[in-house]
DNA sequence: CACCAGGGTGGTT
DNA sequence: AACCACCATGGT
């Protein structure tokens, strides 16, 4: 197994920086988070934008109008009727906590479990809001590290996410880092190199120990 | 045309 | 605990 420090280096060095999270307020990175589910981020981006011209990026108009006037703005990023209830749902959620300034005073303890109590947030989504939306050092393993640390440990099956969290804590601790892994690691995961049995130019593809197989 | 994209939920075995 | 169907648009 590679270090993840040596393993962010290499990722760097093929994808650039990724410079994530692209908004313009913490409110809308949760926002982004919830649209951006199991779609591409250029119909998460569409759908943010509508809400933008519409200044519906605020938790308190958010919260007021009903998930099916929310529909038409968030058509772009799919399944577009259970997210527009959903993002009212996180909306409210914000609003009865006291809004984004109260959220940001808590421990990322507490604050985690809240938000896994919402309607369309998992485990992914959480820790990507606490990472980007709440500056929290936090891993997030999502579906593209599993197969890259399967692949990186040559095993048939993914270390378990408590592993994962660990090693990566230990290796990249800081938010800058965490927030940049993370990026890059989506960014490989998307490249065409490890969609394709044989990779010609992708530089990453070195490190798999059993060099059977691209990142 | 089929396939997939920065997941999560609820039901079934 | 491990599957499964479902959610739905937009790009390739």
């Amino acid at each position: 197994m590679i270090r993840f420090e040596t393993l962010h280096e290499r990722l760097l060095a093929v994808h650039g920086p990724q410079s994530w999270w692209p908004a313009e307020s913490a409110f809308e990175i949760m926002v982004g988070a919830l649209l951006v589910q199991r779609t591409t981020w250029h119909g998460a981006s569409t759908a943010v934008q509508m809400l933008r011209r519409a200044e519906l990026i605020d938790p308190v108009r958010l919260a007021q109008i009903p998930g099916s006037a929310l529909e038409p703005y968030v058509r772009s990023a799919g399944f577009y009727r259970i997210k527009a209830v959903r993002l009212r749902k996180m909306a409210r959620f914000v609003v009865d906590e006291g809004g984004m300034e109260a959220l940001q005073a808590r421990s990322t303890a507490s604050l985690r479990p809240a938000l896994l109590q919402l309607d369309g947030v998992g485990p992914e989504t959480a820790d990507a809001i606490l990472l980007y939306a709440f500056d929290r050092p936090v891993v997030v393993v999502d579906a593209y590290l599993r197969r890259l640390s399967r692949r990186l440990l040559g095993s048939p099956s993914p270390p378990a996410d408590s592993d994962l969290r660990s090693w990566i804590a230990v290796a990249l601790p800081d938010v800058p880092s965490l927030n940049e892994f993370h990026a890059l690691v989506v960014a490989h995961g998307k490249s065409d190199c490890v969609k394709q049995p044989r990779c010609a130019r992708c530089r990453v593809r070195d490190l798999c120990q059993t060099g059977s197989d691209a990142l």
